[in-house]
DNA sequence: CTAAATTACGCGAAGCGTAACTATG
DNA sequence: CATAGTTACGCTTCGCGTAATTTAG
């Protein structure tokens, strides 16, 4: 058994069964991973892909459970460079961040500007994505943490650690006939056309939530993936935006009136989130600390301990979360 | 990174750093192996051992973080090949299990031969040594599981699981003041000259507290590893015996007489050991339930996802064991 | 001076790429 | 018929073993 016939088996599996597209992907040629492919299911005796004629249609019980375990093995031989790296050069490296515009738009840049001036040899990768990549991204390695609000929750091999919790705004142009309002209820915006997150983003999903519960249907006329668009659109009139607090920006949005609304809707967690097992190296630990201060080395790595989300939760209950 | 580097590392550091003798121990040659050592710290780019000229002194701290995550990959591969052999065939394969005298003698004969009935085609290897040697064997994957009484707790590798309880019984020769007693006391007992297990053995730790909350000094004169040797000298006068109810023999035993003692020493607990993260075959579920039916096949699952000792213990708390 | 590690060197195996072949949908 | 996997073959690299060299205690 070769680290590499893993790997080989590992990204056939994460890419379609399409072994010419994983030979690709590799950098390598495609009959050069078949037959390491072939090789190892010789050595262990068991057939990995089940085979129609010639192409790969699933993969067996018998791989799912060596994929699963494979998994982990190259996820080891990346702590192993990790560590390596750490003690010849701690102060060098790379971070890979997923995040959503959200986070990346408003949360992280003084964190990273921070963080650049600490760490100038460590090369920072910054991934947009939707929700559920950015989760894909950190369970499967692709990048060192996740910072997400929502979509997470699902991985069994993220460990998700709580930064902060944020309420939202109502966001009207100036002269809109609910700017000039000291306190709102649901009903009132309700009765509004509403511009705010598309679903599975920032947080959407408690707004749909306090709507429910007070049986409102509210009338969304937009949707977006990211706070600038709402805004956008607000100002054309369109609707009024309902978005995260932290993304109204009292400098720049002069011309709309944000309004609060913490008393209607249940504030949101943002988490990061690691994938289980992995190495931190020390940079890491300082950017997770700038991001969300409770989270010193010392929480972290007993997070990181826990077994399962049930686990998680005990630990971090009775942490308090700043709220913005 | 070559898996082979991984197990030449490993195994230098569980042979005294000495490149010579590990090349023995695998069946290969001295400087191969250096070599590859040299090739892996290259491309590390840390020093995995320390050097005084061309001796390998110790392990650097680098090394030590290396080793450990080495480790479990190779017990990872290991268990790669275990469920492999798993879908290929489950009636087939083999079972090492570490165990003392005692169980080996008196708790496992029965487990083994239903086992074999089951499985003929499973090769068992039993290997015989001291508490401290079994963990040992079981927490670096040479074994694949340990039972015994004492010196497991000290291995946070191991997942343990309760088997069940066990009581001691006083052994006299017939005739003896002792035999026709119906209850004893600490007391009594101590003012005997006695003959029992060697520290660290069997439960011997529950019979030293025993005395000392009492503030008895106990005139031991004979200590042993196991039970045989111990009725031996009993039958030679030597002193009265303390030894597990469970190796006292009825039928082969008729020429001495065992008293109960429960009431004087607490009862001790024998544990299965096996390493944390192993994959465990069809067969080894069964030899365990076998051994303590209370462990099937789903508590194992659950006990061996218990991160600390502490969840573990948890884990088992309200478990009803059987006591002899 | 002996035990033990590194260096040197040659052999054989193994991995990889190109090209030809075959099977699937 | 086009896409995708297997077989065939040659080149290069790499790992291993033997032998010679160096060094620590």
């Amino acid at each position: 058994m070769k680290l590499q016939q893993l790997k080989y088996i590992w990204e056939v599996a994460h890419n379609d069964l399409n072994v010419s597209a994983t030979a690709q992907v590799l950098y390598t040629s495609q009959p050069g991973i078949s037959k390491q492919i072939r090789l190892l299911e010789d050595e262990l005796g068991v057939e990995i892909f089940a085979r129609s004629g010639k192409h790969l249609t699933r993969v067996t019980p018998a791989g799912e459970a060596v994929l699963k375990v494979a998994g982990e093995i190259l996820g080891q031989v990346d702590s192993i460079k990790q560590i390596a790296q750490e003690f010849s050069n701690n102060k060098k490296g790379s971070l890979s961040v997923a995040t959503t515009h959200t986070q990346a738009r408003y949360a992280l840049p003084s964190v990273i500007e921070s963080f650049i001036q600490s760490y100038p040899d460590v090369s920072l990768h910054m991934h947009q994505g939707t929700p559920i990549q950015i989760a894909e991204m950190a369970a499967d390695g692709t990048v060192d943490m996740a910072i997400a609000t929502e979509g997470m929750d699902h991985y069994s091999d993220l460990v998700m650690m709580p930064c902060y919790r944020w309420n939202r705004s109502i966001v009207v142009p100036k002269g809109h006939p609910l700017a000039s309002r000291n306190s709102l209820t649901l009903e009132e915006i309700a009765s509004f056309p509403l511009v705010t997150y598309v679903y599975g983003f920032t947080g959407r999903s408690k707004l749909d939530e306090a709507f429910q519960s007070k049986e409102l249907v509210p009338n969304v006329v937009f949707t977006a993936t990211d706070a600038d668009v709402i805004k956008t659109y607000v100002r054309l009139g369109l609707g009024v935006g309902i978005l995260a607090h932290l993304a109204v920006d009292p400098e720049r949005d002069r011309d709309l009136v944000a309004l609060d609304a913490s008393h209607l809707f249940a504030a949101s967690t943002t988490y990061i989130g690691i994938r289980k097992g992995a190495f931190l190296r020390g940079y890491q630990y300082q950017f997770i600390e700038k991001f969300a201060p409770h989270l010193t080395k010392q929480v972290v790595d007993e997070a990181m301990l826990c077994s399962g989300k049930h686990e998680l939760e005990e630990y971090f209950k009775n942490t308090l979360l700043p709220t913005y």
